[in-house]
DNA sequence: ATATACTTTAACCAAATGGTTAACAAAAGT
DNA sequence: ACTTTTGTTAACCATTTGGTTAAAGTATAT
């Protein structure tokens, strides 16, 4: 990697542990890997971090941390549940598009390690879906949607949001198309997913 | 693990590998977990498979079985659009919960080995989904339905068929729901998703 | 200038890991 | 009966890998 002068030591590490860790995962990254991709001796990775594991704790945090806060605060936010479900697909959207890899890193290693991570990342407190959910079911009792389980409902719509980050590749192989156009897809369905399950709920 | 005497040395090999590969992915499995596992000697794993790389493709390989050739014959079927839908989240869901840990299994490898993978997976013939896609523009043009677009429909259905089981931990987390109660949501899935699909496009 | 703390490196180490070897046991041909 | 093939093992090997050490360079403070 082409050594970036106005970048110390510490935040080249940083950003080559994310790019090795996240494309070969906690087990296939390599120390060396991230050593020359840094362009730094691998001894200086352990003096700035002292082990694989907790460079790599690092690197997870920061991950989960771009992915979930912005989940929780929409999800609490208070908001009328049509501007909720609009808000929610184009705001997370907009992280995913931007951190395409993340998807598949984090929960790839939540499931290797689903007891150890799932509580570092959101500590005790776990992402509020229930508040959506009673939203939804009040909607529903006032008959301003159709009668659907909020459960499935929450899920189709992180369904809609994540899966094509995980699937990218194949979705990329499948519709021929290269990063560009999917990128634009995603674009797209900031706004298309809330349009598409709205149209499935209203009443 | 409790010796099988019905089962041959290498179906248990084979058994074990699938575990140990599924659980921890190629780079994290080791040769001796895996011998471990099928209560053997290492050297039976070279043995019978030649090295870790050709007896994680034969896994590999059974894995990707599982999954895509029911899509393609469903997705070429001769059937009416709402009929196909319906089939195929019904079939793709039967499939899944029967091996919920193989999605992410797959699409994990494929993403560390894009190029190498996804030809062997299915070799130079792609999903055909443009067959799928061809049936909903129809469709729009005779007005049965309102006008979406193909990729995005298509996308949608694939998420909300696969996506839960890639996120199954995080899901039982949130929703703090056991094994059984995760499986049950998931049968729930089976006429769910045509019905939320068809709801939301039909005209 | 000099002592002090921070960075960086090359060389080294022990453990883990995929893989091999040689010998032995059990079946299967003949 | 005996030879060949197949299945299985313990011991071994080379390499890789995470991690350490001791020494040297560099900035900073006094």
């Amino acid at each position: 990697m082409v050594k970036k002068k106005d970048q110390s030591t510490e935040e080249r590490i940083l950003a080559s542990a994310k790019k090795i860790f996240v494309e070969k995962g906690m087990a296939g990254a390599r120390m060396q890997d991230i050593a020359d991709d840094a362009g730094i001796n691998k001894a200086l990775l352990h003096y700035y971090f002292r082990s694989k594991e907790k460079l790599f704790e690092v690197i997870f945090k920061e991950a989960a941390a771009r992915l979930f806060p912005t989940i929780v605060n929409i999800l609490n936010a208070d908001l009328p549940l049509f501007d909720k479900l609009r808000r929610f697909t184009n705001d997370y959207l907009e992280i995913v598009i931007e951190n395409p890899y993340l998807p598949l890193f984090v929960l790839n290693e939540i499931n290797k390690q689903p007891h150890a991570f799932s509580k570092k990342v959101f500590g005790n407190n776990r992402p509020p879906i229930h508040k959506l959910a009673e939203q939804i079911e009040k909607e529903i009792r006032k008959k301003t949607i159709r009668p659907i389980s909020p459960a499935h409902l929450v899920m189709n719509m992180m369904s809609m949001c994540v899966f094509p980050f995980l699937g990218k590749p194949m979705i990329q192989l499948s519709m021929n198309i290269d990063d560009a156009q999917f990128r634009n897809l995603m674009e797209e369905r900031k706004t298309m997913i809330a349009d598409f399950i709205i149209a499935s709920i209203k009443k």
